[in-house]
DNA sequence: TCACCAACTTAACAAAAATTTAATATCCAA
DNA sequence: TTGGATATTAAATTTTTGTTAAGTTGGTGA
């Protein structure tokens, strides 16, 4: 779990940064609009707490760019105010929690919308075709058989069974896999495709390449 | 939308009701446990408000049983009670809120977990007559048929299937898919576009010109 | 401690694909 | 008809990817 607080007072920012690091999170800081837009670009997260009242007061604008990076948003202030509150919301925000606040609740509300995000996914077995992954043992089978790949290999190949027979962007895959979208990792990301292609081609599965865009898993009759 | 209210008050229930119901919003209302199981088991419904203190005294229970059928849960109490809340947001809710509440709040706190639900499946497609395309892949599909084309040739398209049947400057396309407008680029975009016409031809597509100012997609009938 | 191993990364170069450039043809309006 | 713009085509160039091999790291057991 990778949470961004971004957050302008330096006490409020270390009591919360404890509060989720006791609960062992990893937590990254960013005092404003432009520290957190820096960040979001090297690093991916899980969640962030916003506190909507920064010094640059650009915290709506925040709330618009993290939900167009797929990340979920709780917006803390000090404020009750209504308006505000269903404006944030409207705007993508997944929750708004009023400060003070409960260190318990807090964690309860940040818990709740991870779930719904991820809940879904968290389905039993991957499948395409013939090949069957368990995410959460990270094992592999194939036509029965099971077939051992090393991690990062079988970290690619699951989200090109997610989203089998369809393009998967190198963000997606980087993203991932490496957590975050640098472009020092492509050159990694290459010849780890190139290793689990040899290993899908014994079973007539092949990776695509789409240049400039991405992979894409398909089966070869 | 279809919204099950479990609520044993009954001016509360109908007030709700209205409104949900000015939203457009389907609305069901159970008056306990019992009823409640029972309209899960015969009806789909996107989300449940759920007034924890219900008569019967099974507000918790039934929240594990709406998580269990997925579906969503926003809690409705009249008591602030922090243990109670984490509690709740633990076994499954998606949300808290107390009574009295803004009937504004409401409504957006549905949409806001109604969206998170949904966000990640309706991926924002183009679409243009039978012609879709995933801006995030870049991919392509025109009559169910998927349909390979090159990077700056899907970003030429994106642009012109974002303003179907009316006039792209130049401008427009050479910032978008060069990300400077050159002069020295125009003679590029000529051949993409000249590449471009050729495939979406196939498909009764075309790209019209508009000398001195720019293109147009548009479908030919 | 050291050698070894597996997983991963980095680097170098070949191969393929995409993009640009250039040369020529065509269209259209004054 | 003629000049300016666009269309078409082919060739040249650049970018991106594939492949191979060598280098790094961290852990394991003699």
């Amino acid at each position: 779990m990778k949470v961004l607080v971004v957050e302008d007072e330096i006490d409020m920012a270390v009591s919360v940064s404890r509060l989720l690091g006791s609960r062992g999170w990893q937590v990254a800081v960013a005092r404003g609009f432009e520290d957190a837009i820096q960040m979001i670009k090297n690093e991916v997260f899980d969640i962030c707490l916003l506190d909507l009242y920064l010094g640059d007061g650009y915290g709506e604008e925040l709330i618009e760019v993290l939900e167009q990076k797929h990340i979920p948003v709780i917006v803390l202030t000090v404020v009750e105010d209504t308006p505000k509150k269903v404006k944030c919301l409207r705007l993508g925000a997944d929750d708004y929690v009023v400060k003070p606040f409960d260190p318990e609740e807090l964690i309860a509300r940040i818990e709740a919308v991870i779930r719904r995000i991820k809940g879904p996914k968290k389905e039993d077995l991957l499948r395409y075709k013939d090949m069957e992954i368990d995410p959460f043992s990270m094992s592999l089978r194939i036509q029965k058989k099971s077939v051992y790949l090393p991690r990062k290999q079988i970290m690619l190949l699951i989200k090109l069974v997610e989203n089998a027979e369809s393009i998967v962007p190198y963000e997606t895959l980087l993203s991932y896999a490496w957590g975050s979208h640098e472009e020092a990792c492509m050159e990694s990301l290459r010849t780890h495709v190139h290793k689990l292609r040899k290993v899908l081609r014994e079973f007539s599965f092949d990776i695509l390449s789409y240049p400039g865009i991405g992979y894409m898993l398909k089966y070869i009759a």
